[in-house]
DNA sequence: TTGTAGGCGTTATCAG
DNA sequence: CTGATAACGCCTACAA
């Protein structure tokens, strides 16, 4: 591979020339820049990008590092990251790591070369960030709070969204509320924390045996539900609760087909309510009603946060992203309560 | 950022030695490896990867270069390739660049560290691949003829797809047939190609008037048709071809909306058939009778082949998809043909 | 077992 | 306007 050396030798010039020569230095005369030009065309030379690093930084790329490309789900967030990325000059990357510790990711994400990174992977530990700051370069975590120098989060307002999903449940009568858990990821334990604050918030009973852990998946959520009623817990008008708050329509999905098989109806016998808004609420039968937010935007807001943070003296912060509550037919009004 | 002479300041060693305890050299003290290890830690010292791929060059990464994730399409291809990259302990990356040019995308490439590419993008002018040769890695092409020492291609073997279509619409009583064809890719012309070739194998008359240009779009598929009623090829009995086939599925459900709302019946009045079997093939009315090809394996054998490169003494070469004809209603049986 | 020294391909500084 | 030359951080003979 042709070193611009060999440039400088073919060229008749200094390898100093030739490298001001192709940086656009203004000091260079019309004739040796042709010269260089033309020897550099000859030999097909592109400049070594690695001994390039070593002495400037910029690589006009920004990275975004994510576990896998399971959810086709959020391509979407994919894509409008690289809209965001297109509209401000710069390429983008997707990088897939097998790292399955949270180091062996560090090594990832260090020997990667970029000029800021949006950062989604559970495998992140919070005291490997330091190791990341290293670099000065901005990261925005899609999935941490913590903002530093050079680091920003862009977050769900999970708070918010169990908060108005709790408040339509209460303001339509329902009391006596179970909770179907995630795990595995920020979004799990801030939607359950923000469960549990909720509703002391409102002052609804906590139920322990009404607490479930579906793990974000759908068959998880309906063999819990299923299970329960051979134990009597749903099967009991008594006993079973008036809603269930999922943590994701997936699971909601899974719960709205237990519930009916058990032979409950929904929304009659009990309410179920999800979180996300994505395809899975409209295969619910009745429709899903959940919480909605937009990973368009998300994803958008985390690559102009990165761009920002590369600004002189720009400081890292929060960012939260709105929720809404979406109406559907999953939840009943048990009576007129004040909105 | 903490470089390999602070760790030998701390651990009060050499910088050679602490390069060889860190790579696993077999000729160090136990004593003076943990000194190292320890000053590493301490320092939260991680290599200068781009130092270090000056020597060596092996990034344990392939890349994948493509334009735009705009086509949910293609996640499935991603994941599988994603997964055959695992497999073998490689992390991924996907490339999007903003390079409107082939020598643009070229400087992406170059700078970029991989140990091997996959290359999907229509950008890249075959002039160019010299260019990319250089460096000593392997590259696969989707959509390139184009072998070399380092260079292989996976394609879609399109010809035999439109040969099964067309042989099929021949058995099934269809002689007139019209082609809707795409434009922008390898994929387009060998399919224009393709169907040029099959019709005269099959000595059925080509009417250049039953040649159309959909670009690949719906909507663009639809206007020609719905246009062309109005001239009156379609209206007319007469002048009607006996089927439309379309090289890819999306112009396809244009076609069959087209006709439609002409007032023709599919498949009484005139056959429909496409070509990819995706999302959209299902949308049509009847659904529509296509050619299947898997882009999961294409995206697996794609990595395979780079894999494969990487031994010590492969060669390119040139590996096809294969298709297959999946008979649906959009396409009528006219008259019991010999099959 | 450890250290010294040279080189990888650039860019930047500073003379000429 | 052009050319030496010193970094950049790492690896690898080879020497001690």
């Amino acid at each position: 591979m042709a070193s611009i050396r060999d440039v400088s030798k073919r060229a008749g010039v200094s390898i100093a020339t030739v490298s001001n020569a192709l940086n656009g230095q203004p000091n260079i005369s019309e004739a040796t820049r042709e010269k260089v030009l033309k020897a550099v065309q000859e030999l097909g030379y592109f400049p070594n990008i690695n001994a390039r690093l070593m002495k400037t930084a910029k690589t006009n790329a920004i990275a975004v590092f994510y576990p896998n490309f399971n959810a086709s789900f959020y391509t979407g967030m994919l894509q409008s990251m690289y809209g965001a990325c297109r509209e401000n000059g710069y390429d983008m990357f997707v990088y897939i790591s097998k790292a399955d510790t949270s180091r062996k990711l560090v090594a990832s994400i260090l020997s990667s070369n970029f000029d800021g990174a949006v950062i989604l992977h559970e495998k992140l530990a919070e005291e490997d960030l330091p190791l990341l700051a290293q670099r000065k370069v901005p990261y925005v975590f899609m999935d941490k709070e913590v903002p530093g120098k050079l680091m920003s989060g862009v977050l769900i307002n999970n708070f918010k969204g169990i908060m108005q999903g709790l408040e339509y449940l209460k303001h339509t009568g329902h009391t006596r509320i179970a909770f179907m858990g995630g795990t595995g990821n920020y979004d799990s334990v801030m939607r359950h924390d923000a469960f549990m604050r909720g509703m002391k918030k409102l002052r609804l009973p906590i139920d322990p045996d009404y607490m479930f852990q579906g793990y974000f998946q759908e068959d998880a959520a309906y063999s819990i539900i299923r299970g329960s009623a051979t134990g009597g817990r749903f099967a009991n008008d008594k006993a079973r609760p008036d809603a269930v708050f999922c943590a994701n329509d997936v699971m909601a999905k899974g719960v709205v087909r237990a519930l009916c098989d058990i032979g409950l109806n929904v929304p009659r016998d009990i309410s179920v309510l999800g979180f996300d808004d994505n395809e899975y609420a409209l295969q619910c039968a009745p429709p899903l009603a959940t919480i909605r937010y937009s990973l368009e935007d998300m994803g958008r807001q985390a690559v102009l946060e990165v761009l920002r943070l590369m600004k002189p003296k720009a400081q890292g912060k929060l960012l939260y992203i709105d929720t809404k509550l979406v109406v559907r037919e999953s939840v009943s009004i048990r009576y007129e309560g004040e909105l």
